[in-house]
DNA sequence: CGCCTAATTGATTAGAATCAAGCTTTGTGG
DNA sequence: CCACAAAGCTTGATTCTAATCAATTAGGCG
């Protein structure tokens, strides 16, 4: 089971999942609320296209905060560097997402945001969302809803996190993976996992050895299977159960917002 | 170090820490857009003042969401219940501070929100504000930077602790809570603890055996002193360095959004 | 007064970090 | 083209932190 995911990141220039503009957040504000042309098309104007590569930033904490980005392929990571270097992950954005709203609260970026792999982003100057949102109350409505559903749903996990053991913090990850890849029309039981198991031990606060070791653990258990570049979920009913049996089990909230 | 604070919380009918305008979110989104004064006066006209006692809910997860709330006095919490009645507390919400944005999502409340002592809640309708986002762009982006804030500065908090030894924990959120109780123009260094030690573990993924025993540590190395009905800070910087000088030792940001 | 909740303290155990090698793949340079 | 270095992944042995189990104390309230 070694065979699996090795060299593969490096290697790889192809983004391991890619995206139409269906899974945007913003198109789907746009269709539900019936945006006037005129609006649309100044947006789309007014949006650029990045190609950052494996490792390359985005934007690095404390740059000024004028735009919101939107991963259209690949994947990013936010994260914070301390005064040492160190680094914590504090999230993964995968392809329909949107990052670097948190810029808002006090015109800063607070984070670094770096490609994880070779990917392509979306950059949506926040005064032409802001602009868009004076002229048009259900837009304005609709970026609300957005950004409290890019936090609030990370912030879910997040706090499940810290209370559960590492195998459930690995298991409610893959399925909040699931769930979120589903979301850009992905397969829901077949994921990419693009980022390194250090990335993924840092972003959930285990040992890099811990996370092969639970991947391992999961697959003789046949509840997964480790593909050339990603995890295959054989069962996800019985993985979240495994995950919630013993320890805190609460309830993912994350599905009910439909 | 038993006499401290047993009982403490069941008995206080009078809340740990009060709270004037000053410290509130939203009229510091006033003072700095000067927001007109007929706005100002019908936001007073729609806001209602509730009286939770200990225990009592805001209101459940579920409910439709209608207001946004403001902690006048008092303290609360905000909680996810799993299927099998199993709570883990996903906040404290301390004087001055809102709560109840994310039921902007999808339109109910995500999680309970319950008071945590005898409290005095400040409710907001969401429509008014919204009303008043319409007819002023300043008091848009104002009602974006309270929501950003006080999602993300939560969230900053949660990061850090997944990857965090429990005294690193419990230091990082005592630096959080006096950063917080000083907004609100209490004493930084002279912190109520309102909650008990079951609901900080909850809060934090600790056992309340590991709470009380880390208090009692950082009081014998002379670094706090647990009082009445809270704790002190007897020296907040040496704490900070006790808690990021072995493991990852984050910066936190949260003190830079002045 | 006696029950209940909260806090504390001690003893034991389990889970994950750490330390220490290997192994594979990829990329580089002679 | 091959040797070698560097990254990433896996596996095993050991250590240590914090959970669990268990018991005690102290107030508040009926």
């Amino acid at each position: 089971m070694n065979e699996a995911n090795s060299g593969c990141v490096t290697t790889s220039h192809q983004p391991s999942a890619y995206f139409s503009c269906k899974g945007c957040w913003l198109a789907e504000v746009c269709k539900r609320h019936a945006v006037p042309d005129t609006d649309l098309k100044w947006l789309r104007l007014n949006t650029a296209t990045r190609h950052p590569q494996r490792g390359a930033a985005i934007y690095r904490s404390g740059d000024r905060f004028h735009s919101v980005f939107v991963v259209k392929c690949g994947t990013c990571k936010s994260l914070a560097i301390s005064s040492r270097g160190q680094e914590k992950i504090v999230a993964f954005h995968l392809p329909g997402e949107m990052f670097g709203l948190l810029g808002i609260t006090n015109g800063d970026y607070p984070y670094d945001a770096i490609a994880v792999e070779d990917s392509e982003i979306c950059a949506i100057r926040y005064a032409d969302l802001a602009a868009i949102c004076g002229k048009n109350l259900e837009w304005q409505r609709g970026l609300f809803r957005i950004m409290s559903y890019a936090i609030a749903s990370h912030e879910e996990l997040m706090d499940q996190l810290g209370s559960l053991s590492a195998e459930a913090k690995i298991i409610l990850w893959l399925d909040n993976l699931s769930d979120r890849y589903a979301h850009s029309g992905c397969a829901a039981d077949e994921l990419p996992l693009p980022m390194t198991r250090v990335e993924i031990g840092n972003y959930l606060g285990l040992a890099h050895e811990t996370v092969t070791r639970i991947f391992g653990r999961l697959q003789k258990a046949n509840l997964v299977q480790l593909t050339e570049c990603g995890i295959q979920l054989k069962d996800r009913a019985k993985l979240l159960k495994r995950a919630t049996a013993d320890t805190s089990d609460c309830e993912k909230r994350t599905s009910t917002m439909t």
